[in-house]
RNA sequence: CGGGACGUAGCGCAGUUUGGUAGCGCGCUUCCUUGGGGUGGAAGAGGCCGUGGGUUCAAAUCCCGCCGUUCCGACCA
């Protein structure tokens, strides 16, 4: 960190952005100097980066610490055996960087460390008494992503924090997720970001429960919904959704209506001139097995895959043929549970239920019934009623009813309860107080540190540049003469600079002998939170003046009596 | 892996249609000028036109292969 004169920082910033740049704070980090891309996916770190880069990483171990981690360093180059035993080097597959040595022998570039770990704590570690533990590490990762995008959000190395507990029961495993699931909290709230820790489908890993903490940005990859109230966030496969009253109209006999070549919703809504909101939308998927999957939402609702799948248990969904819909007595276009054969499995939305007088296909081209109503009409056997719809903006939150909104996110982070998953594929267990042998119940946390950052610069931004958050800035003030050549100022700049040194603050000296708007213009484009600008009221009148490069706000102090107000103000960063 | 686009100086691009001396803007070097939001001027340096092959008297330009980049899709949690 003694590197704070601007003549000999390294920072190379560009006037216009490459063109593989995508997004904009993959642009910006090109533009201000902060990466340079070595292949696809593989980026070198400049060293303004590799100052927010530590920072935030300080940040982390702070944290992982505090919640009682203990920071160890494992290999990247990986043994195949180990990934053998625990059946993922053929699961990881393609998504594995392999290497084989002057033996033939074959190893990974680690993409995650949960096999090392294991088999570390699987030799080492004998009884309850030495539990909990938790180990992490911050080391470099590698997956051959098959389309590396958006700089380092998607990259083929990446820094990334790993940490694993292990705990004698699962009791013991939901606290160690808990102190986890806090400093998560923690971390992402000392490092300035905006974001929510979002309720996430576990998927092929299995276990208990999971959360990522996303850092809300609208170019992020993940679609969450956000309650406007109570904090309750989940990702739209996840989010639960509130059921509302049922409707309490009267209940009509059914009847058959001709709907000429209204094989969609809009069709069949305009065609009877009623909302969308009042008919039965039918999906038909295809699972692995090749059974046919009806499933039924409200008109205006859209299924959700995810929560499909989870209901009748396929593994993959994909739509189905139509000559599969035939086979089972449905018309694609025209479809409803009714008279479908039993051989389907259908499943439909709790919100379906509760409608009355609602309109469906009848299983015949060109017809559809009126004034069906769920509750007296799909009489299916097998028939599953479950929340299987995608949620949208403005439903209500499954916790306090309240409306909630849509939002995309950056992933940053991840906590997983992993259960034995790991510790039984790999035979690593201890001695319990009972004198049973019994498998670690083991839980994997991630974050993503490139991709932090990274996030950072999505989230803070204007058309000038970076806006950092002071506390993973890589400078916290830049001191800018405005004319490098006017000794006086040089001289009050100079004199700023090292008393803020002095002060521990983490400053930069913009002694480069540019023009005044090229070194402004490069402030706000690198993004340094605060600015002391040293010109010619400097010279004559002793006045500097602080610039806040959140809000633009300037403020002129006098330059023999201004460190207590910058302090003030830096905090508020 | 499928479909599209692109590859010319450090960055952004023109030139390719119709084959014939490799260009522009920014940046870089030197000097002058200017000095509170990318100042103005002068003189320079810098290119195996991604790569390999082919066609041709002659290829950045036409043809074929490969590599790389990028977008969409599939994939991934």
């Amino acid at each position: 960190m003694n590197l704070m004169k601007a003549t000999v920082l390294y920072a190379p910033t560009l006037r216009q952005s490459p063109a593989e740049a995508e997004i904009l704070s993959h642009k910006l980090m090109l533009r201000a100097g902060l990466i340079r891309k070595a292949a696809g996916g593989v980026y070198t770190y400049l060293p303004l980066a590799v100052r927010t880069l530590r920072k935030i990483e300080t940040i982390i171990r702070e944290e992982m610490d505090a919640a009682g981690g203990q920071e160890i360093a494992m290999p990247i180059i990986q043994p195949a055996e180990l990934w053998k035993e625990s059946g993922r080097w053929d699961v990881y597959g393609a998504e594995m960087m392999k290497v084989t040595d002057r033996h033939d022998r074959e190893f990974c570039l680690g993409p995650t460390h949960e096999e090392m770990v294991t088999s570390l704590v699987r030799d080492e570690v004998r009884s309850y008494k030495e539990l909990p533990l938790m180990l992490y590490q911050i080391q470099n990762k590698y997956r051959d992503e098959i389309r590396p995008r958006f700089g380092l959000m998607r990259s083929r190395e990446f820094i990334m924090k790993d940490l694993y507990s292990f705990d004698r029961d699962e009791e013991g495993m939901n606290i160690s997720y808990k102190k986890m699931y806090d400093a998560y909290s923690n971390v992402f709230t000392r490092c300035g970001l905006d974001f929510r820790p979002v309720e996430a489908d576990n998927g092929a890993i299995g276990g208990g429960h999971s959360h990522e903490f996303t850092v809300l940005a609208p170019a992020g990859e993940s679609n969450i919904a956000c309650c406007t109230k109570c904090g309750y966030a989940a990702s739209d496969e996840k989010a639960e959704i509130k059921l509302p009253a049922a409707d309490t109209e009267e209940m009509l006999p059914m009847e058959k209506i001709p709907t000429p070549g209204t094989h969609t919703i809009n069709l069949l809504a305009e065609f009877l001139h009623i909302p969308a909101a009042k008919t039965i939308k039918a999906v038909a998927f295809a699972d692995e097995n090749d059974r046919v999957i009806l499933a039924f939402v409200r008109g205006d609702h859209e299924a959700n895959e995810t929560k499909i799948k989870n209901a009748v248990g396929a593994l993959q969904l994909i739509m189905a043929e139509d000559t599969a819909i035939c086979a089972v007595g449905g018309e694609p276009g025209f479809m409803s549970p009714i008279g479908i054969n039993e051989e389907a499995t259908v499943v439909v939305d709790s919100a379906v239920m509760n409608m009355k007088n609602a309109v469906t296909g009848a299983n015949e081209r060109d017809y559809h019934y009126k004034n069906v109503n769920p509750t007296r009409d799909f009489t299916n056997k097998n028939m599953i009623v479950t929340d299987i719809r995608m949620v949208q903006d403005g439903d209500p939150c499954p916790r306090c009813g309240e409306k909630m909104f849509m939002t995309r996110g950056i992933e940053a982070g991840q906590v997983f309860s992993l259960g034995t998953k790991y510790s039984e594929a790999l035979g690593a267990k201890f001695l319990d107080e009972d004198g049973k042998e019994k498998p670690f119940q083991m839980g994997c946390y991630g974050i993503g540190v490139g991709r932090t950052m990274q996030a950072a610069i999505e989230q803070m931004n204007d058309e000038h540049g970076i806006i950092w958050p002071r506390a993973i800035a890589p400078f916290e003030v830049v001191v800018v003469p405005v004319n490098a050549k006017d000794e006086k100022q040089f001289a009050i700049a100079e004199k700023i600079y090292e008393e803020l040194k002095a002060e521990n603050i983490d400053v930069l000296f913009d002694d480069r002998p540019e023009r005044a708007g090229v070194k402004f213009k490069d402030c706000d484009l690198i993004g340094y939170p605060l600015r002391v600008t040293v010109g010619n009221k400097a010279a004559e009148t002793g006045e500097i003046e602080i610039k806040i490069r959140k809000s633009g706000e300037m403020k002129n102090l006098p330059a023999d009596n201004y460190l207590t107000e910058l302090k003030e103000i830096l905090k508020g960063l």
